[in-house]
DNA sequence: ATGGCCTGCAACGCAGGA
C-alpha cells in the first residue's frame, strides 16, 4: 500500500518534534507540508534523513512554504506553475515512480472583495489552465495540499455564518469545482459522505475541542488514480497534543501501481 | 461574550493566518 499525507505544520521548525512522532506512528510513504515558513537553509534536514525521508523543499522567510518528503527520491521536480509569476512560494510538484504528486498551499485570500482575494481567485485561475496538461503528462495526478476552500456546506462548522466569506464564497467553490470537473476525485468523500469532518480548527475559542472547524485541506485524485485509492481519512491526534498545529494531517492510502 | 490564538521577525508590535 502507498500512504500519502498532507499536512500544513504552521511552521517547521515549532511543530518539528510533532512531525517526528507523527511520521514515526504514521509511517507515510509521501508527505507533503505547507506553511513550512523559512528559509531552505533552515530545513531541517537532518532529522527528517534519519526518519528515512528525502526532502524535496521550496521556501521562503516567516510565510507560505512547501516541501515534499518522500521515500524515494523524486525524478522530477517542479516549484511553480509555468507562466505564473509568483514570488510566493506555494507549489511543488514532484514526480515519483508510483504517481506525480502536486503539493499546493492555495492562497488564504484574507477577506471577499480584498487585494488577496484577487490573487486567490487568479491563482486558482492559473492552476486551472496548467492541469490539463499535467494531467495528460502525468494520468496518475495526485494534487494535495490546504486549498483553503471548504468544498461544500457539509465541510463546514456553522454554514449560515460562513456564507459567502472566505474559504467559503461561490467564486472560490466554483474554481474547485471546475478543477474536479477536469477529472478528479475528492478522496476523502469517496468513503465518507457525512458532515462534522474537518481538517482545520480555529486556535481561539476552544475551536478544536467543540468542533468548530472546516475541511479545506483535500487529497484530490486523478479518475485513473482514485479507482485504486483506498482510503482517506483525517487524523485529528495531533491536533489534541499540546501546541499543535491547526491544521490535522490528511492521509490516503492507494494500492500500489500494476 | 460578535472576541477569543499562534508564528516569525524584529523589536518591545506587527503582518498574516482562516
Amino acid at each position: 500500500m502507498l500512504t500519502v499525507a498532507s499536512w500544513n505544520v504552521n511552521s517547521i521548525k515549532a511543530r518539528l518534534d510533532h512531525l517526528v512522532r507523527w511520521c514515526e506512528s504514521a509511517r507515510p510513504d509521501v508527505l507533503a507540508l505547507q506553511e513550512t515558513k523559512t528559509v531552505d537553509a533552515n530545513f531541517p534536514f537532518d532529522a527528517l534523513s534519519s526518519l528515512g525521508y528525502h526532502a524535496e523543499i521550496s521556501g521562503q522567510p516567516s510565510y507560505n512554504g512547501v516541501a515534499v518528503l518522500s521515500r524515494e527520491v523524486p525524478l522530477e521536480v517542479v516549484t511553480a506553475i509555468p507562466g505564473f509569476a509568483d514570488e510566493q512560494k506555494r507549489v511543488l510538484g514532484v514526480r515519483l515512480p508510483q504517481l506525480f504528486l502536486l503539493n499546493l498551499y492555495v492562497p488564504n485570500g484574507s477577506a471577499v472583495g480584498s487585494d488577496k482575494y484577487a490573487y486567490k481567485l487568479a491563482w486558482l485561475d492559473a492552476l486551472l489552465a496548467w492541469l490539463p496538461e499535467l494531467l495528460a503528462a502525468h494520468p496518475r495526478l495526485l494534487v494535495v495540499g490546504d486549498f483553503n476552500i471548504a468544498p461544500d456546506d457539509r465541510d463546514v462548522h456553522d454554514p449560515a455564518a460562513w456564507r459567502d466569506q472566505i474559504l467559503c464564497s461561490e467564486p472560490e467553490r466554483s474554481r474547485l469545482q471546475q478543477l474536479l470537473a477536469l477529472g478528479f476525485k475528492d478522496t476523502f468523500r469517496l468513503f465518507e459522505a457525512g458532515d462534522g469532518c474537518f481538517s482545520w480548527w480555529d486556535y481561539r475559542a476552544a475551536g478544536f475541542r467543540r468542533n468548530l472547524g472546516l475541511r479545506i485541506d483535500l487529497c484530490l485524485a486523478s479518475n485513473s488514480l482514485a479507482s485504486a485509492c483506498h482510503s482517506s481519512q483525517i487524523d485529528r491526534e495531533p491536533r489534541s497534543w499540546e501546541k499543535p498545529s491547526d491544521h490535522a494531517p490528511v492521509v490516503t492510502c492507494f494500492e500500489p501501481a500494476p
